[in-house]
DNA sequence: CGTCGGTCGTAC
DNA sequence: GACGTACGACCGACGT
């Protein structure tokens, strides 16, 4: 093995680090944060990468050959902070203090110098590693050439360009000849954007290939922008790419560290006031500040760990620190023991992300772990998650450094107690224990398995919905006699009610503009022939841009499948959430919803095994609130909304018509909403007289159910709080004092909750319950509220659809029957 | 150039 | 003002 050079973009670590930590300067006022910054990324990169040759690269304000190119270049670039500025000589005195070699040259960009070196560097024999935040340098990404991308510290080699970017190296100049770089005032082809940019260049390959297909461009603001303006994409071609074939003082293998000059470092950390780890902001108020240093972990450190009442754990990247409160074990992750977390009383913050990056195998807790920021989430469900620090500060009235990871660590271990106790006091103990908890490990694995997806068949769904988007958007331009931006809910409201003159109906909001949402729209169906088709064009793209074509984006290039986040933490009511991507929301409806679900196809010789709750919130709220006539209809297995239609309208249920039944139904989803007369009126279309009187007939047949909305809503005006089944709690502070249509609203929230969260821990329960009864091939996929599913192979198909039934209906036993319907398939459109 | 509020639209 | 819980795409205004 070769040795390896680290490029540091210097001006760039710079410029980045100054926004994205937060202000800190010396106590006489002189700003530092980019220089801490700065140390932290060079420190971390000498600790984790122990690099035999390194330079920090930067720019020199003065002229390069690119301005004598351009009178222009940089032109647009407002000038930097002077906080930024007077950052930068004291950032590089630091680094070379650190024995770091610093380089810049007048009239030559750190680019420039950077590429130079780069090359250099693998003719003799290195490997190159640059690190940077700017995208610009992606391009001299090459065999033995990676970028360490700061804003992510990711490594990426051209096929982790290829991924992040969506173009080869070798590609990305001609991206931003098109695309345009404002910062340079390189300009680009108007009116082509990043992904306008990317989707030509890799379509056409190259810069001269798509200037010299312009014509076959369909849309017609980059095809117009291709003609116009080639000479200038040529150009900014030019303008953005690297030169390696500069003339350097310098030669890759001189490039080392030198032992670092400890004095004039230490000079450097007085003058900037770096001898502790910073304070935060609450560091005054008499509060005791947790910072920390770490010791290697050993021996000792396992003993103490074992006998202390709780083990506090942090990470970052590559570096897990231990703690029992007072001292605090560093080690690296690679090197962790296995067994080791069972066999500690474990107080970590967020823990999933750390599962999942060791693998659950390495990674059990013990019973008695806890989870920091979930037991933040389960105190206080609708505030934001607490950090380790606010936690800190509450609980402990400690004030840590949250950049810390031994003062992290250190904080948690003196947080479980105390945690542990108000949960406790709250009644919430068995809820972590039981459900809560084991749920970490639980999402972990199912985020870790993922889910496959066909993405020859995405790409020929979308490329199919381009046409007809495309034909679609041209035939609106043409029938409106005006070419504007469909997407653009204000360009369309005012093609549709100030150039057309049609009748608008309502006005926005927040922004009192033309509402054109689908409502508007239906409603004007047949005033002007454009309507349905701008109806079809908002179909297929929110299709195609939310569904098809961000989700390709998802796939681990490693198995081929999309993890999605399921996120414990989120949702107020104590449902989970999906995230990047979002799978709690892929289309069902309509005619496309099958066809984005076939998308999602189980692995060879798998199935999937679904099941979902039938009406399981209803079903909820007949137990909750022990009405016997809901109770009842359950009982008899009869149409929940047919059965409730005959109540409604008091005709037997052989009478009861379609329309009745698709109003018991607004009924019924109302009633679990909070819903009014004005909004079940519009709903289902009847007069806001008749909508009060379905309301008033329903609470009439079902009395109990209004007596139980009326408790929950008293008891949430004194206690200002509510609960689920399992004692899970949601806050309504100030709900008694709070103006009346507020206080209407979150009275709404108040009965909601109970009845979505006590459903919600209805299918956790079922969750962290199913998973060890299911064969170990068998891994649940995806859970989407009502939903379970799971991929098993093939043959124990049959069995896992029977645990995984009666998982769910045994969770809990109700006073009404709970039914889940089971269904398998290869793809996800094949479940019921 | 990034962030953020607004609008719209999916799911349960 | 009027129906609860989410996520996120796109637009467009605003100010890192």
């Amino acid at each position: 093995m070769g040795e390896t050079l680290y490029l540091v973009d210097g001006s760039s670590v710079l410029f980045r680090a100054f926004f994205a930590i937060r202000n800190l300067s010396t106590r006489d006022g002189r700003p530092t944060n980019a220089i801490y910054g700065t140390l932290k990324i060079a420190e971390k990169i000498l600790k984790e990468h122990k690099p035999t040759h390194i330079a920090f690269v930067f720019d020199l304000p003065a002229p390069t050959f690119r301005h004598e190119a351009y009178a222009l270049y940089k032109a647009n670039r407002p000038k930097a902070p002077s906080d930024l500025v007077a950052q930068i000589e004291p950032a590089k005195d630091m680094l070379r203090a650190m024995g770091l070699p610093v380089l810049e040259m007048a009239g030559y960009e750190a680019d420039d110098i950077i590429g130079t070196l780069a090359l250099q560097a693998r003719r003799d024999g290195f490997s190159v590693i640059i690190a940077t935040a700017d995208k610009d340098l992606f391009q001299l990404v090459q065999e033995g050439v990676a970028i360490l991308y700061t804003k992510d510290e990711s490594i990426l080699d051209a096929k982790g360009v290829e991924e992040k970017f969506g173009v080869r190296p070798d590609q990305v100049p001609d991206v931003l000849a098109l695309w345009g770089d404002a910062s340079d005032n390189i300009p680009g082809v108007p009116g082509i954007g990043e992904k306008g940019a990317k989707e030509l260049i890799r379509r056409f390959g190259d810069l001269e290939s798509v200037l010299s297909h312009a014509n076959e461009v369909e849309r017609k603001a980059y095809r117009e922008g291709l003609l116009n303006n080639a000479k200038e994409a040529r150009f900014s071609r030019e303008l953005a790419t690297v030169k390696c074939d500069m003339s350097l003082p310098w030669a890759p293998s001189g490039l080392k560290p030198s032992p670092p000059d400890r004095e004039r470092l230490q000079a450097l950390f007085r003058s900037y006031e770096f001898s502790s780890l910073i304070l935060d902001e609450r560091g005054g108020k008499g509060e005791t500040v947790l910072s920390g240093e770490a010791e290697p972990f050993d021996d000792e450190a396992l003993a103490a760990l074992k006998n202390a009442a709780a083990a506090g754990l942090s990470w970052d990247e590559a570096t897990l620190w231990f703690s029992d409160g007072q001292k605090a074990w560093v080690l690296p992750a690679s090197s962790l023991p296995p067994d080791l977390f069972r066999s500690l009383p474990v107080c970590a913050h967020d823990l999933k992300p750390l599962l999942r990056k060791l693998g659950p195998s390495l990674f059990i807790p013990a019973p008695s772990f806890l989870d920091a920021a979930v037991a933040g989430y389960m105190l206080d469900p609708s505030a934001r998650v607490p950090t380790v620090s606010s936690l800190a500060s509450g609980f402990l009235n400690l004030s840590v450094d949250e950049a810390s990871g031994p003062a992290r660590a250190m904080a948690l271990a003196r947080l479980k107690k105390p945690l542990e106790e108000k949960l406790g006091s709250l009644g919430m103990k068995s809820l972590w224990s039981n459900i809560e908890g084991p749920l970490v490990g639980s999402l972990a694995r199912l985020e870790a398995a993922g889910i496959g997806v066909d993405m020859a068949y995405f790409g020929e769904l979308s490329q199919r919905m381009a046409g007809d988007i495309s034909a679609l958007e041209s035939r609106i331009h043409e029938l409106c006699g005006v070419t504007f931006n469909v997407q653009s809910p204000k360009q369309l409201g005012e093609v549709l009610f100030e150039k057309l003159r049609l009748a608008a109906q309502k006005k926005t909001a927040k922004t009192k503009t033309y509402s054109t949402d689908n409502e508007v729209l239906e409603k004007l169906r047949d005033a002007h022939p454009v309507i349905p088709l701008i109806l079809e064009y908002r179909m297929l793209s929110k299709l195609k841009g939310t569904y098809l074509d961000p989700l390709q984006g998802w796939v681990d290039p490693s198995d081929g499948r999309i993890h999605a986040r399921f996120n414990q933490t989120v949702a107020a009511t104590g449902r989970l959430s999906s995230s990047e991507p979002n799978l709690q929301n892929i289309p069902m409806k309509g005619e496309w919803g099958p066809r984005i679900r076939h998308g999602f196809v189980a692995a060879p010789g798998h199935l999937f095994v679904g099941a979902d709750y039938s009406q399981i919130e209803l079903r909820m709220l007949a137990h909750l609130s022990g009405d016997q006539g809901l109770a009842g209809v359950f009982a008899s297995g009869q149409d929940i909304h047919a059965a409730t239609a005959a109540e409604i309208f008091g005709v037997s249920e052989a009478l009861v018509t379609p329309d009745m039944r698709r109003g018991a139904k607004a009924v019924n989803f109302g009633i679990i909403y909070g819903l009014g007369a004005f909004g079940l009126a519009r709903d289902i279309g009847v007069s806001r007289g008749e909508a009060a009187a379905f309301i008033e007939r329903y609470f009439a047949r079902f009395p109990s159910v209004r007596a139980y909305i009326e408790s929950v809503e008293k008891s949430v005006m004194e206690k200002e709080e509510v609960a689920t089944i399992l004692g899970r709690r949601r806050l309504f502070a100030g709900i008694a004092r709070a103006a009346k249509p507020l206080q209407q609203a979150l009275l709404r929230q108040a009965v909601n909750t109970v009845i979505q969260g006590s459903a919600a821990d209805l299918i956790k329960k079922a969750m962290v319950e199913v998973e060890p009864a299911l064969p170990k091939e068998a891994k649940l996929v995806l859970q989407v509220h009502d939903e379970l599913v799971i991929e098993a192979p093939e043959p124990l198909a049959p069995r896992v659809a029977s645990i995984l039934k009666n998982a769910m209906e045994q969770a809990m036993k109700l006073s009404v029957p709970i039914v889940a319907s089971v269904s398998q398939g290869k793809r996800w459109d094949e479940l019921k």
